[in-house]
DNA sequence: TTTATTAATTGATTTATATCAATTGGTGTT
DNA sequence: AACACCAATTGATATAAATCAATTAATAAA
């Protein structure tokens, strides 16, 4: 198991800190495999890392950075499907689907991820059950998180939704409180299912009510409670 | 290849008429190994086949009639994730995330199901990689859908959402036209995300415009171009 | 520093859709 | 047949949230 190798070598899968769980099912021989047909490669913020229609040849695991992924509809109208922190996988079904994608993936911030040809992680799926078992475990995770998206989009109102946001950045994306953002007011309300203006008012309410704390983009959960009982009632 | 089988056994998946898509990619020895841990369970209409929040102990195989799966919220406010026929797997996420169900799942129809210990089937993913691959492909389609039923509910308005719920229902569900919906107003609502009053009128609507025809329960898509135009631009 | 440009904020107005209330129609029961 | 019961329908009203419009703040460029 990599977990346990003591063997640390420098820009390899295998010296990379907090390897994504996936990788736990691989074996080191498996593992060195992946490294052999990888690209590591740098984007800077708003940089597509791949857009919603085209081939989908890669896997990708970001590895520093934070990843927005999105849904396109009509210029200016997109949907944040969720964000991507390192060390994970981007579980982008594509890959199993059409070989197309169908979300685009931008960095927020400097990111660095990894390509990883998708014909071996699917050859790996195919020969490792292990490795297979732990990619349906990861993507029947994403499913209930849609679940519970659609649920949060058609049945609540805009206080609860962007309690859900809250509550999915922290401690989800961002694990200190508080936490620079790295998304505008536009993303959020992508995040929410809402208008900027929508996600302004709700986010100045929630400071009156001093359920936040928020000064430009350093935003600080005073009272996580209330949020998940906004989330649930309101 | 079960599909090139002759050997044709009653009441045995064997037997089944036309087996899910993922059973093509066992061995007729694991198509036994299921057999002998299953149970074909009647349901009535309206009867429950698995319940939101309990143990998810068996996968489920519709082998007739049809099931309607949804996410329950408060009492009487319901969202229907999906309509499954025969024959079918019910992709829930539950037996890979906590071994507890995140849906409910409902019969519309008298309805036959086979019910499959859950460890059987985990069994078979890890040790049969070309079904594990298959299981992938479906969940990953699955996953495509969820994007854009969240897309759909958040970006579109009634007529929008309420043509993506017709052409959801016809071929996909109902394959012969005009076809008889064995849903009340209130389940249509509770898939398009709005109030049963709501999908009458828009209901009404498309009726008066020529696009559908409607008798009570039964369902005529007359303008399929026209529901896929409204899909993308109502 | 000044100017230009984009993002964030606030207020006024509109609109889509839910809610409320009442009526009609169908189905089964006694 | 009369009644009860529930689903479907229709109309009137309320309201949440979008849209529109204007202002302010923040950032980049000259």
């Amino acid at each position: 198991m990599v977990r346990n190798m003591t063997v640390v070598l420098s820009n390899t899968c295998l010296a990379c800190k907090q390897p994504a769980d996936v990788f736990n099912a691989l074996t080191v021989d498996e593992v060195e495999k992946i490294d052999c047909n990888k690209s590591s490669v740098d984007y800077k913020p708003g940089e597509i890392i791949f857009k919603q229609g085209a081939p989908a040849n890669s896997f990708v695991c970001v590895t520093s950075g934070l990843v927005k992924l999105y849904k396109e509809h009509h210029p200016g109208s997109n949907l944040v499907i969720g964000l991507t922190k390192p060390v994970n996988y981007i579980f982008e079904p594509g890959p199993f689907v059409n070989h197309h994608h169908h979300i685009t993936a931008v960095a927020c911030e400097y990111t660095t991820a990894c390509l990883i040809d998708a014909h071996v992680v699917k050859d790996l799926i195919s020969t490792n059950p292990h490795f297979a078992s732990e990619i349906i475990k990861k993507i029947s995770f994403l499913t209930v998180s849609l679940f519970n998206r659609i649920s949060s989009c058609t049945q609540k109102h805009v206080y609860g939704r962007v309690a859900d946001t809250l509550l999915y950045l922290y401690p989800g994306i961002y694990p200190n409180n508080p936490f620079e953002i790295a998304l505008s007011r536009q993303d959020l309300a992508d995040m929410s299912g809402m208008t900027k203006e929508s996600i302004i008012r709700v986010l100045k309410k929630f400071k009156e009510d001093n359920i936040i704390q928020l000064e430009g983009n350093t935003m600080q959960i005073i009272d996580r409670e209330k949020l998940e009982f906004i989330s649930v009632k309101g």
